[in-house]
DNA sequence: AGGATATCTGAACAAATGTTCAAAACAAAC
DNA sequence: GTTTGTTTTGAACATTTGTTCAGATATCCT
């Protein structure tokens, strides 16, 4: 809190106009950020799979590229909400991953995908994209656009069925 | 420390005995987690690409899977690590990291693999690894060993020249 | 301008947490 | 069984951190 505050430009006191305690502060930039999140995402379940998938890739890490404290706390301080909060923010993470489950579902359906499980294939492809953040830095040797290029090509083949059409 | 102490069976003064501080506690778990993880980690550099990669696909995913705490600890608390203690750490996770790009370089060169940069598809191939030990449960729908053979299919799928002749 | 309302300061309190140390308890050697 | 060396306890100290609140300061409305 005190460093929140010395950020700001106000003494800790003051922080307790905003927010009742520490742990609401926490839950609502959370919940916040899931929330942009979740409104942000548009799908349009009746186009291609290949198309939906790759939108969904060049817009999660752009999202997250774009909010790299949010995504930081929305990743390092889970554990230190209450559990009722918890079972909150994992209900509308959960909602987010589902999105993407179903694009996967829809490609294993019209053959375009061929994966085992796409609730494995979902958190597989989440944890690739959002790695991103924890090394990705604008003033290093690729452009945003070239790291996008290629994790599109790298999940694009790895949920394809490896007919080599795809790519 | 209490709660160490607590868990031990034992009064917190004790552990003095065992450590002088707690960041040197921390960076000795951190530091022996990833040198028995370096020295675990056995590669044959004339063997074939494809079956180096599943190697260490399948290597990466036991070893974590063994060592949950060690591992959530070496990714939660490396901010906590003295500015030297942590590029002691990260040294060591380079190498390991290394390591898997070496094989992606070597697939490259023979033409089994097609990555456009070897360094993005190791950091996509470790976050989508690492990534399992944050939800995998060991009396969940699937085995570990259903859960390694879908990570192999999708990264050898990621990396492989898309002519569909590995997986 | 003056009063009502909102916001901030400065200082304090309480709990948690890393660390120390003298005395007690224990173990090993003769 | 006494001596010597090691380990543990129990209590204390210093810092950090979440929180509160009375009084000061700023803002807004008429």
């Amino acid at each position: 809190m005190r460093e929140i505050a010395r950020e700001v430009g106000v003494q800790v006191g003051a922080l307790y106009n905003y927010t009742p305690d520490k742990q609401s502060l926490l839950f609502d930039l959370m919940k916040s950020h899931l929330d942009a999140l979740l409104a942000a995402f548009q799908d349009d379940a009746d186009a291609d799979p290949v198309a939906r998938l790759k939108h969904f890739v060049q817009f999660h890490i752009h999202f997250h590229h774009d909010r790299p404290d949010a995504v930081f706390i929305a990743y390092m301080e889970l554990r230190n909400l209450t559990p009722a909060n918890f079972v909150q923010i994992e209900t509308l993470r959960r909602a987010y991953e589902d999105r993407l489950e179903a694009i996967l579902r829809a490609g294993v359906i019209t053959g375009d995908f061929a994966v085992a499980d796409t609730k494995i294939a979902m958190r597989a492809v989440i944890a690739m994209l959002t790695g991103i953040n924890t090394w990705f830095r604008a003033d290093g040797r690729l452009s945003l656009d070239d790291v996008t290029a290629q994790y599109w090509q790298m999940v694009c083949k790895a949920v394809s069925a490896s007919d080599g059409s795809s790519p």
